[in-house]
DNA sequence: CTGTAAGTGACAACCTGTTTTCAATAGTGT
DNA sequence: ACACTATTGAAAACAGGTTGTCACTTACAG
């Protein structure tokens, strides 16, 4: 923890390290908060990304929500509907790409997944500083950004 | 990105997703860093972990390094060894558990990836300014702290 | 209307990593 | 020495995701 840090690129760095841990952590615990609702997080996002919109979504509109390929998310969507978390329904925009509506269980299942979050959430918080949390938030934005400002290819993912 | 924070949980949650963003990110142009020396973000790690140590490695003191599995790790050993930049030394502790060293292919590489880190580093800390990425890593790993705290067994996976 | 480009689902192969076995090796207490 | 436990490599199955290919809609310019 000690690093030495003589420039802003050596703490960069660290930051860069730090991403990735605090990432596999949250996919860690991520997937235990809501293993009891036979979710991963996977799913999870899924679902909400759905639940969000408000609206039944075709698989590549979840994607690109999401930020994965339509392959990747056609995959989840697959076994969220053998497992009753989704059901087809006709798209009239499109013969043969139907849209995913939540079934009942699949809107309980996400509220029920909302909430456990938000409490973890909340007990998480609890012990950091606010203007820490948000100065941290815009500077990953910041960070984000720059390491999106490329390739304007619309960012498309075939 | 006007999202509402009316919590410290909500800005929280805004981080976790940040984290998500910028964890593919830094994984994809990672990649792309490092395409030249025909290496991606994974074997580059590897490489790294060894370098760092400075004397060459087993396969499960690498996996600790690295933060994964030991089968995760021998995966990447593997193909690395084919692809020459290791060689397997005999390990006078172990009879079937050799130590991984760098060939100079492998050193040179690795010296190559680190050069090409710093520059990329610099670049995109440039715009930022330095008591913003000091918090944010601070806070990064107050965050990654209060995720780890739980199990004490040791943290080792089988 | 028609040709062509873009969007889409279905597959298959691959990457990175985990989990689970199994057998072989090392370490340790008695 | 001996038994017991922990390490280790190897291999297979799985999770989540990407890339590439193919055939089939859909959209749109002319």
């Amino acid at each position: 923890m000690a690093s030495k840090h003589n420039s802003k690129a050596d703490v960069l760095t660290d930051i860069m390290l730090a991403v990735f841990r605090v990432n596999g952590r949250l996919l860690e615990k991520g997937d235990q908060l809501v293993a009891p609702l036979n979710l991963t997080s996977a799913r999870w996002q899924v679902l909400g990304a759905v639940s969000l919109a408000g609206k039944p979504l075709t698989a590549p509109q979840i994607a690109e929500a999401m930020g994965i390929t339509r392959q990747g998310a056609q995959k989840q969507l697959n076994k969220l509907e053998a497992d009753g978390f989704f059901e087809q329904l006709q798209n009239p925009r499109h013969e043969r790409s139907p849209l995913y509506v939540l079934t009942d269980k699949g809107a309980r299942t996400i509220a029920k997944a909302l909430a456990l979050n938000e409490v973890w959430a909340e007990s998480l918080a609890a012990s950091l500083a606010l203007a820490d949390l948000k100065n941290t938030l815009h500077t990953l934005n910041g960070i984000y950004e720059l390491l999106d400002y490329t390739v304007p290819t619309k960012g498309v993912r075939t």
